[in-house]
DNA sequence: GTCTTTTTGTTATTTTTTTCACAATATTTA
DNA sequence: TAAATATTGTGAAAAAAATAACAAAAAGAC
């Protein structure tokens, strides 16, 4: 199945459309909905759909439920997520607390620093001592990591990860990390998103004065 | 000139590359170097060049200085860049102590919450009252804001936001905002990604099980 | 029960993005 | 100084992604 990285962030949009039209009481949902709740359109919806073999009714959409079910599976939410974090910095720290991937699938087992001064075992999900990171991996059979580390560490705890058993990174770190072809990186770079932002603010404002 | 987002992202990526290369030395710089530092092909290096007209020698490759002058020209980071954060949780408090953004040209200014008890005035960066968003918004010219307050509150947040003058939103509310076409949005979901990532790994998982 | 309307599923078309290929031209070597 | 070599800059080709278009089918009207 030839599918792209964006097409899979579009079926997760869908997923959280859903359910939130679901929350509303919708029981049918027609590909128009969706592609205005997820900001695409009915056609790229339909499309993403048929990638995965989803079908609906002529003229009686999908059923909101059935989709629900489906797309859940596809993205692995009706088995649980285990997932570590590495860094209990800024960040790490934050996303230990985050309640967003409390919804269902994801969880968060532990987190895992160098610096003692944040270990802790009071806490809901522990921080451990980053070499405990092997043993607790190998023992909960966890595939994926975020990494939370700053930019100089970022390289080496990756390779930690990664030979512990790690095989999808979530990097935040400000470098592009790369590896195998057996291990996904997907990195997010919080300055080069906020560049990009600045980029296209500066470009609208340009392109409004020839107008005014 | 016809540029997209993604143009933009490695734009941004090779300055980092390049901060990288100058701090080991590098003078002169390659089309090919750059391709390996970013994770993108040399032609695509070139090509993202010649979009914005930079140029280099044939042969004798790029200045380094230059080069990295250059870019931080069109995203534009020599000059001060005000952000106001709003929302002071989690991820809100998480970026107003991101060492990340000292690199040069973005400066936190503020941040906001309704929440009285998040008020203050002691740290370096103020937590501030959401009701003095729009005054300081507008004292201060700030055109940025990130917003990482709750699902339910970030549709409203925005349009106060938006108000008051904000013209780019970096948003990190699960829910994919849109704006008029004056406003640019860039939406960043956490568990989005993270199910990308999940997606991909299980996808990955299957595949290397028809080989074993 | 037939007709009308609406919406899907998919093929064709268009647009966008990336890669390829190579002439033009600096730099280095002899 | 001339020859050899490496690298850019760009137009053409290929690949990928998005959109449009429409036949097929389901739902509802009458």
């Amino acid at each position: 199945m030839a599918l792209n990285r964006k097409c899979i962030i579009r079926i997760s949009r869908y997923k959280n459309a859903l359910n939130r039209l679901k929350a509303l009481g919708f029981v049918k949902v027609f590909s128009g909905n969706l592609a205005d709740a997820a900001g695409v359109s009915s056609s790229q919806v339909r499309k993403d759909f048929s990638l995965f073999g989803i079908t609906g009714n002529r003229r009686g959409g999908y059923k909101v439920d059935e989709l629900i079910k489906r797309i859940r599976d596809i993205l692995g939410k009706n088995e649980l997520q285990k997932v570590i974090i590495v860094g209990a910095g800024n960040i790490g720290k934050a996303l230990l607390h985050y309640k967003g991937f409390e919804s269902g699938g994801i969880k968060v087992m532990a987190a895992f620093d160098i610096d003692p001064s944040k270990y802790s075992h009071e806490l809901e999900i522990p921080v451990l001592p980053l070499e405990d990171l092997r043993g607790f991996v190998q023992d909960h059979e966890v595939k994926i990591g975020i990494l939370a580390v700053t930019e100089v560490a970022a390289h080496h705890v990756s390779e930690i990860m990664i030979s512990a058993g790690i095989k999808g990174i979530l990097n935040f770190a400000p470098i592009q990390l790369r590896a195998a072809d057996d291990v996904v990186i997907n990195n997010i770079n919080l300055e080069v998103e906020l560049e990009n932002l600045i980029y296209f603010v500066n470009a609208q404002a340009k392109t409004d004065g020839v107008f005014e």
